[in-house]
Formats: structure tokens, C-alpha cells, sequence
DNA sequence: CGACCGATCGTCT
DNA sequence: GACGATCGGTCGA
């Protein structure tokens, strides 16, 4: 089938700048294709975690355990965790096996497939929530943990390229939402998002944070 | 506004 | 047995 989009390929996400790959991102669109229907956001906001050096990763200090195992796999595939037993949070492995580098994406803006979203999400009337926080985007696009170790490069689950213009959009980077138990490290500057985007999350903190 | 709380369960200790 | 890379709601000032 022709889209005005194309899929990114493997070498986007091989590379070691964890951070870099974060920040091209926003702007980019989420696709989910499941028997062949389709649902697409534009990425609003990501957040970077930086591989065994990272305390706020699960993969701090090389730790390795059934769960963050897909973070050793080869760039470009899906990592999708249960948290609190209810959100299954959607992130992409970058860098090299072995090299444990993730990507969180926290907000999306819906582009194709709004009335499935709102079916997804219960929702009868779209607000500015749909696809806004880590949960909201996964129940959105209807990723869940059996999309765990999914390969980017394949048909369901994918990064697309499409026209959009990001040399327009400001995009700011500030500390990363609930992490506080990463001491020194929740302070770096690893959370990417379109300024002003009514769609980004933590709401309240971020606010906080440009107002400083 | 801000503080707090309940939901809910896989994962790791 | 404790605890989340969350969310949506309530309650009180």
C-alpha cells in the first residue's frame, strides 16, 4: 500500500547518541498497523535513558533480568513494561546489542485512526488526555506487553518519516518525570517536548520547570 | 491550586 | 512482600 510516509530504517536507531535520537523523534510519527488497521500519532515528547551509567534506567549498573532483557537487543526493536500493574509504557531500544539504550515516549498526538483512539481509550469526546503521558500513548495506539521486543523494522510497529517540518517547533529539554529516586541523575536535562504543545504531559511539573 | 489516594499486577528481593 | 519511568479522581484551603 502507498503512504506519504516511510518507515525509518535499522540505522537510525544503531547509533550511540541516545540523547540525539531522542530529541529527532519528536516530530516523527508512531504507527501501529494490526490487521491492517492503522493508527498513527505524532510524537510530542520522549525521554532518553542512558544504559548502565543511567541510575533512572532499569538497566543501571548492567542489571539484567528477564524484564530488561530487551533492552540488550539491537536498536530498533520495542520495549513495553507493565507499570503499577496498569500502564504499559511504550519505549525504543537504540544502540548496539548489549547496549542497553531506551527511549520512553510520552505523548503523542493523534494524526490517523482518532475514532479507533477513542474507542481504545474510552473516551467520548476528545480532549487534549488522548495520547498525553507514557500510558495514554500505549492504550491510545493499543500497544501492550505482548508487543515487547517488537521489531521496528517490521509492518505492526514502527517510526515513520513524513512531511513534517520541525525546523518551526521549539523544542525544550528539561529533567525526566518520576525519578526522583535516581538522585543526582534525575536532574539531567533527558526529557524532549514541543513547547507549548497542549498534548505534553506532567502538566504541573512542567510548568514548574519553565517557569524557572 | 496542592496534597493525597486507589487501582492493580508483574517483577525482583 | 514491596514497589513502581502512571493516571484520574477527590478533598480541603
Amino acid at each position: 500500500m502507498e503512504r506519504n510516509w516511510h518507515k525509518l530504517e535499522r540505522s537510525f536507531y544503531l547509533r550511540d547518541d541516545v540523547l540525539a535520537i531522542a530529541r529527532e523523534l519528536v516530530g516523527k510519527l508512531l504507527v501501529t498497523e494490526f490487521q491492517g488497521v492503522i493508527s498513527t500519532g505524532r510524537i510530542i515528547e520522549t525521554e532518553a535513558y542512558n544504559g548502565i551509567i543511567d541510575k533512572a534506567s532499569h538497566a543501571y549498573g548492567g542489571k539484567r533480568t528477564p524484564r530488561t532483557s530487551t533492552m540488550y537487543m539491537e536498536g530498533g526493536h520495542g520495549y513495553v513494561y507493565l507499570c503499577y500493574g496498569i500502564h504499559h509504557l511504550f519505549n525504543i531500544v537504540t544502540n548496539i546489542k548489549d547496549i542497553p539504550h531506551a527511549i520512553l515516549i510520552r505523548a503523542i498526538e493523534p494524526v490517523d485512526g482518532l475514532e479507533l483512539m477513542q474507542f481504545r481509550t474510552s473516551k467520548k469526546i476528545t480532549d487534549h488526555s488522548l495520547g498525553s503521558g507514557p500510558g495514554n500513548v500505549s492504550k491510545a495506539l493499543g500497544i501492550e506487553t505482548l508487543h515487547d521486543g517488537i521489531n521496528l523494522c517490521g509492518d505492526t510497529l514502527y517510526i515513520a518519516e513524513d512531511g513534517y517540518n520541525t525546523e518551526g517547533i521549539h523544542i525544550i529539554a528539561s529533567p525526566r518525570i518520576g525519578v526522583d529516586y535516581a538522585g543526582v541523575d534525575a536532574l539531567l536535562p533527558y526529557r524532549f517536548f514541543i513547547r507549548d504543545h497542549p498534548r505534553v504531559s506532567a502538566k504541573k511539573t512542567t510548568r514548574k520547570f519553565l517557569c524557572s
